[in-house]
DNA sequence: TGTAAGATCTAG
DNA sequence: TAGATCTTACAA
């Protein structure tokens, strides 16, 4: 990271979901662990909406143990464990009271590409972070970072340009039984780092007998 | 209190 | 293409 690296607003994610989720495209993530920088360059994202939106964690009848933090105060973290062995890393959006989140879902190693492989068992750069799941075991985030405040100690994004508009694609979001219809996942087109399942503007539909 | 399914990843 | 592995949500 250069020395001119600015810490983005956090009055940013009042806004739409779907709004905070392209302009956190080109954005660079970090993590402090340990006094030790891991993160790099969002190239993959997916907007979760509230309780209308049936792939999200709100769908639900109200404000659960699980989805709480999606509808506390915007800029803090979202963090849950699925499939019994992997992190996911959400950025809260929306005014509080309002259920919106950002999944981060794909970044560019750009700052401790080193440590980040070493937690990747030595995998290649590519595969560092390209996947929800991957990312959070590359930056080790864990359930003790849900509801942390981002830009303070732990948690950091800093501010770029916008990528134009034409780097910018969509679609389908993946790995849900409901709700990949709708587009609400973004990514830098053509870019390596975006995970696979992913590649292309096809949307992967999970198909899955009796479901 | 029990059960089913999950915003995934990896190896075979 | 299926298994790993455990938390959450919801029904009984």
């Amino acid at each position: 990271m250069g020395s001119g690296a600015v810490p983005l607003s956090l009055a940013l994610f009042e806004a739409d979901p779907r709004d905070v989720a392209r302009a956190l495209l080109g954005k660079t993530l970090v993590t402090v662990t340990d006094g030790v920088l891991t993160g790099g360059r969002i190239v993959e994202v997916e907007a979760y909406l509230g309780a209308d939106d049936l792939g999200s964690h709100a769908a639900t009848r109200g404000i659960t143990r699980r989805n709480a933090t999606m509808y506390g105060p915007p800029g803090h973290a979202y963090v849950y464990f699925t499939y019994g062995m992997h992190h996911m890393l959400n950025l809260v959006c929306a005014p509080e009271g309002t259920a919106g989140a950002v999944l981060i879902r794909a970044l560019e190693p750009t700052v401790g590409a080193e440590e980040m492989s070493s937690r990747r068992e030595g995998r290649p750069l590519r595969e560092l972070a390209s996947g929800p799941g991957r990312l959070a075991a590359a930056l080790a985030i864990t359930m003790g970072d849900n509801g942390m405040k981002l830009n303070e100690n732990r948690i950091f994004v800093y501010d770029a340009p916008e990528p134009p508009p034409f780097a910018v694609a969509s679609s389908g979001r993946i790995g849900l039984s409901a709700g990949h219809e709708i587009e609400l996942r973004y990514y830098l087109r053509d870019d390596p780092f975006v995970s696979r399942g992913a590649t292309g503007p096809v949307t992967k539909v999970r198909t899955r007998a009796g479901r």
